[in-house]
DNA sequence: GACGCAAAATTGTATGACAATCTGAGTCCG
DNA sequence: CGGACTCAGATTGTCATACAATTTTGCGTC
């Protein structure tokens, strides 16, 4: 038995899970797209039987749309929608923080002053993947730290569908810029253990970006037609 | 049953995927419970291959719990977990009402009121099946109306979880009493369009559900075991 | 009763088949 | 020319079967 392998998920389907929502999440597949069996079995070489298990598991992220006889399309997300999902990730992003900030710990805290420290870098050299990973850090940490799993899982699966927007509205010119200072005045309301200005500061996160989001759902883009 | 024709869904395992669904509802699989893929073929009269796709389904709504290799079985919940839940429901139900008590119609509030009297004919007569459908109904209106649907979609989501606490805890004495009586104090902060009784008055109605759940888990029940 | 091991059962995956449904190209009619 | 119709081909939904990998079970031994 070779002594490496196998720290992916060993079953077939779990990897077509992963490789796929991935490949969602940046992009490959774009929303709307229509994703064929037949075509996720070449792709990934491997059997019809564990394609269509994995588009359910995906539908129940809700990052795949299953319509009956029609096939699976990448699930796609209208300004409306977006906006709706906004509006709970600043709701419950909000109570994560509120949490947080009475039972952070020092780690914690400088977990999330290197995450932002790596934003930093990326925002300033434009890369694209760290960005990404660090801001995926930084939300962990509260997330993971508010010790509520329920609530995590609900974020998760929140910012999992507007995730895609994201990495667009990050490309516009001052978005990651004003994101360090937004998420740099959350860090500051961890520091000082105010629970109220925490919640508010994630808050006008939320929707900060949720404002960017508008201005790149809002122009050129055909998201919401149908 | 009857010849006439069903307004079912159409496709085998989504019929599976609501039969099922009902089952766990109202426990006749009960959580912990094993669901060998080859005794739902026999139950279902359908293939694996559409019992495992719907075991997927349900596993996105947090249902089931696939484990790798070793069949999928009912979600089982321990009190903590519950406790999360419900403390996401208050948050999120809170929400909900605030939302739903300055934009609240009249016609709504004729069908929470409808609702309420169908709840407390249910607690009068212990009817099981009317207490969970005249909640649902109340439930029904206060998500549809408060105007964000992914708002609707979490709790509903939180509500399938601990459906089956539901029941249980509803059979305590009194308790669906109690219940009533907190429905009927959110019912008036919707009609008085008074958002923060409104939110007070879901938030504490939860609260109240948790503790009579605690009381359940609490007592003889192996749910937490494992 | 604890332990170890082989048999039996169960899950994971692939393949082939076929009915039901959808899609698109070509055709016919107004 | 535009629109309705038709039919073949492609795609999805479902089933049956097969087999390797893994887990559970039954049983004999200590």
């Amino acid at each position: 038995m070779s002594p490496v392998a196998k720290i992916v998920p060993s079953s077939v389907q779990a990897q077509v899970v992963t490789r796929l929502r991935e490949a969602i999440f940046d992009g490959r597949f774009a929303p709307g797209q229509k994703l064929s069996e037949a075509a996720l079995c070449r792709a990934f070489d491997v059997s019809r039987t564990s394609v269509r298990e994995a588009l359910r598991s995906l539908a129940g992220e809700r990052l795949v749309t299953l319509v009956p006889n029609r096939g699976p399309h990448v699930t796609r997300i209208d300004w409306e929608q977006a906006s709706h999902v906004y509006d709970m990730r600043a709701l419950l992003e909000g109570e994560a923080m509120a949490l947080l900030a009475v039972r952070v710990s020092a780690e914690q805290l400088a977990r999330m002053r290197a995450a932002l420290d790596r934003f930093a870098e990326a925002a300033a050299s434009g890369d694209a993947g760290l960005r990404l990973s660090s801001t995926q850090d930084f939300y962990d940490v509260i997330l993971n730290g508010c010790g509520n799993p329920i609530l995590a899982e609900l974020v998760q699966g929140l910012r999992a569908r507007i995730n895609f927007l994201r990495s667009r509205s990050m490309s516009l010119p001052d978005r990651s810029v004003e994101s360090l200072r937004e998420m740099r005045a959350m860090l500051q309301a961890l520091e000082s253990g105010d629970q109220k200005a925490a919640r508010k500061a994630a808050v006008a996160h939320i929707q900060s970006a949720r404002a960017a989001a508008h201005a790149v759902l809002r122009n050129a883009d055909p998201l919401g037609a149908d």
